[in-house]
DNA sequence: ATAATAGTGTCTCTCAGACACTATACC
DNA sequence: GGTATAGTGTCTGAGAGACACTATTAT
């Protein structure tokens, strides 16, 4: 789990005139936990990942279960009363996604009362990012599909649109708009690229994210600028084709530089 | 409650192929909603106006209860089956602060398992924006009172130093720190000053908010070409002091233009 | 008049965008 | 050689920062 806030030990300062009653100890001992009503407290995770010529991608399950039962939606679980809600997102990302070591972040909590058919449900999103091989990697079906996200927002599963289940889609939505907002101050996006990169490939990236095309002189500048990334030395490797014809796709002209992400800063 | 991401009416497409078994209604008939164990779900509201000697200012409770009881925290309630989130929040700010209509948003979800030593609650934490006057105000001891939050976050009640209960300090510095996020790519701040303001109020406002100083000139051509504020024609009137000498804090100089918050473009 | 603040005009520096040019690959 | 992509050098226009100057108030 990364780059969430820094958590601050609880403290609970008692004041100094401390108030007549029973103590803190007592009232703990005997706590009613059912004194306020409680509610169901789920959280949904959008695994993103990106493809230079499609957009997003997200991993989407097919419910096989009511409510909703045979649509598609983000993989998600009900929060264990033993587990933070960090660590439930990572149960989910581990067990329906068979990930661990991606960057995760706390996105939006949807608490509508009629969210969902079967109860109150609370459920706190989350998104995830993945580079696009670990992505088309994760294709088991048939609990595990990936869905495509096309601009604006309509959400494409092998070329033809779907909703997704309760406001799944709504959730999706709100992750694209956070990582595209998040790029430009804020050294997001290494996630979705391998560790080594060419510059085009992270213009590429970039503009996918923010739908729209980039000056490819100034992004240059500006990246190599920024300190975020490093060159290593090595030329990216072109395909070997075993004689015959080259394929449409093969690339030409002088082989790029390949960069990696730079290590943050030394805060002292 | 404004500018929260837009609700779409949640949708449950099913899939045409339906799968064998009871129906969605004879399921949700039979759903026990106690199968999976439900946690408290609380809303916490960090109300924060600005002063230009001070800094932030935000609204602090003192737990008049077990647990924490006599400490500071942020004023809070159990969400309720029958409310949205959002409605929590705007009862919070009715019941405690006395207050309606000022810009609220969701702000981050906290979620430790020791976060409440009652029992496991998770808590939904939402910032609010108001005018310094407005918050002056709402000091009715005991229950209510005004702390003043210096940075780097060290929170003071009248000059000495409190820790707040729970994680309530980490909500109050995750509250400023997205505040000050916001500013540049936003409209906001226009929250915390009245309907009129001079140049020079609202580049204070924007120092104390970012906690530097900041260019004049540019300050004024860039608000001005922004289209986010309109000159009204009016200029700000000075205190009428009825005889005897000035106080030291009279205004002097040539007076102000007032202006006002422009309305947002039009979406057509 | 002097002091103090509000507001304007202009210069410079920085950076994004555009373009020309060189470098290195495959054909 | 031609063509396509990678990378560099330089010009230009927009905007931030700095500074000089004018405008309007109170004492």
């Amino acid at each position: 789990m990364a780059r969430l806030p820094k958590a601050t030990p609880g403290s609970r300062r008692i004041s100094p005139r401390m108030p007549s009653g029973p103590s803190e100890e007592a009232f703990l001992a005997s706590y009613d936990p059912t004194k306020f009503e409680r509610l169901s407290v789920a959280v949904d995770v959008a695994l993103l990942a990106l493809d230079p010529s499609i957009g997003f991608m997200s991993l989407l399950v097919r419910r096989d279960a009511h409510p909703a039962k045979g649509a598609w939606s983000l993989p998600g679980t009900f929060v264990r009363p033993r587990e933070s809600l960090d660590e439930a997102a990572k149960r989910v990302l581990r067990d329906k996604a068979e990930t661990e070591d991606v960057y995760v972040e706390q996105l939006y909590t949807f608490g509508a009362l009629d969210r969902d058919p079967r109860t109150r449900v609370i459920s706190v999103a989350y998104y995830a990012l993945i580079q696009r091989e670990l992505m088309l990697q994760l294709v088991t079906p048939p609990t595990v599909d990936v869905g495509r996200v096309h601009e604006p927002f309509a959400i494409r599963i092998r070329g033809s649109q779907v909703e997704l289940a309760f406001d799944h889609g709504e959730m999706l939505q709100t992750a694209i708009l956070r990582v595209r907002g998040k790029l430009d101050y804020s050294p997001i996006g290494y996630e979705l690229l391998g560790d080594r990169f060419t510059l085009f490939e992270l213009q590429q990236l970039h503009e996918t994210i923010l739908g729209r095309k980039l000056n490819k002189d100034s992004f240059r500048r500006r990246m190599l600028a920024s300190g975020q990334i490093e060159p290593t030395g090595e030329l990216k490797e072109r395909a070997v084709v075993l004689g015959g014809s080259a394929p449409a796709t093969m690339e030409l002209g002088r082989p790029a530089e390949l960069y990696r992400a730079a290590p943050p800063p030394r805060p002292g």
